[in-house]
DNA sequence: AAGTGGTCTAGACCACAAA
DNA sequence: TTGTGGTCTAGACCACTTG
């Protein structure tokens, strides 16, 4: 069984084998895991290797670490699920409908308070706004904000969008390391309404999404779609590796 | 400004200042990053040190690194995001307000050609329904439309559901392989927003979700929320564990 | 064969929070 | 005051891959 272990680093181990005593209940949430000192002379090895694991524990969100305390299990994660969100020329291509893309709206500024909310930037500097619509068949599909960090990608202000979307054009070049995902139902204010061709107070469906790499934010979009009409599918098998 | 740096490791110091040449465009893709060794010359720190940083970047898919090579910056991905759905007493509670589960209304019949659908069930056999509501600090948080499959989950019918949700009871007790959710808005019918203490046609967030094990159906569960009242947010890191 | 990253050591000093 | 984790050092050996 466990004979074969070719070659896995020890803090790997040492990581593995805590997360396995978490994730069976064995080490419930809210205990205190063994000491970085007790560790060491568990596995006999320096503290280096085990303040790593145990890094990269916190990390993951698996342990809280508190000075002079030690560090605790924290509660477990429930239910999680793999949602693909495609790019939106796919998703209306998908159902089979010819897809248009229009620009609203263009607009460069210095980051305001209310855009480094959105962005979850702490510091100010240039940001560039774009409001555009997807069309499905004709009819609109999706309205979009977004939000661009240009001090975080500068060549978003030498692009004009017209053509493309910002949605591919900023996955086409600029890697992610964290996403956000908030999604919301709301109805549709006078702005909305008229660029979704509804009614005001009609419900629709919202999804708001921050990325960041490395700590740095990248970009904040809202996406607004007619209710009714839109669903947003996951699928998912739980995995383990 | 930058002024405040108070206290900032050396490490993270170094990994902000790499991510932020490969972001603004200074590093492109493709582009090979300085040596360890060169990098611990520029900072006069040891290798560890800078070690520290490009390992997380390398974890966070900004650069990858090959022996005898040396490190290059990567090109950008695609997107899928992990999306938790929480139990509702503990999205309830994290909010800091007190819980309180009704049970609304328990129903066991033989399935319906609806319920078959709902369930995604190809053949019939005996269901129960269930109508719950969700309370959070004495409001309305959640109005929940129940279906379990009778003949996967004999024990739900010696269940009475008064005191525990069926949503943990379920957990609790059936493993599951699949699971699909899907996410839309809708203005609140009479029923839900009597349930709900809205307005009829107020917007509203629907998640249903159906679970199988083994291409067994489970249950088929609709949660109806105030939309402007809750987001469902999704936080998702590409990491490996 | 040589040079890179991967890993590990056996110390060290410091910040912080609990006792 | 004490003991924890946070960080860092100045080495070391090894695995891998390319020249």
């Amino acid at each position: 069984m466990d004979l074969e272990a070719p070659t896995q680093s020890l803090h790997q181990r040492i990581l593995n084998e805590i997360r396995d005593r978490i994730l069976s209940g064995e080490w419930p949430p809210g205990f205190r895991i063994p000491f970085e000192h007790e560790l060491t002379a568990e596995y006999g090895c320096s503290r280096m290797t085990v303040n790593k694991a145990l890094s990269q524990l916190a990390k993951a969100g698996l342990i809280e670490r508190r000075r002079r305390s030690g560090s605790f299990v924290t509660r477990p994660r429930s239910q999680a699920a793999v949602l693909e969100i495609h790019d939106i020329r796919i998703e209306v291509e998908a159902l089979g409908l010819p897809y248009r893309y229009e620009l609203a709206s263009r607009q460069q500024r210095k980051a305001t308070r209310e855009d480094r909310e959105r962005l979850g930037a702490s510091s100010g500097g240039p940001v560039l706004q774009l409001d555009c619509r997807h069309f499905a068949g004709g009819r609109p599909f999706c309205f979009e904000e977004r939000l661009i960090n240009l001090a975080a990608v500068p060549e978003a202000a030498e692009e004009t969008f017209t053509d493309i979307a910002p949605g591919p054009w900023l996955t086409g070049r600029v890697p992610w390391s964290t996403a956000e995902h908030a999604i919301s139902a709301t109805e549709a204010d006078e702005v909305t309404a008229q660029a979704l061709d509804l009614e005001a107070g009609a419900a629709c469906l919202v999804i708001e999404r921050r990325t960041w790499n490395a700590e740095r934010p990248i970009t904040h979009v809202k996406l607004v779609y007619p209710g009714e009409s839109h669903r947003l599918v996951a699928r998912f098998t739980p995995t383990e590796g």
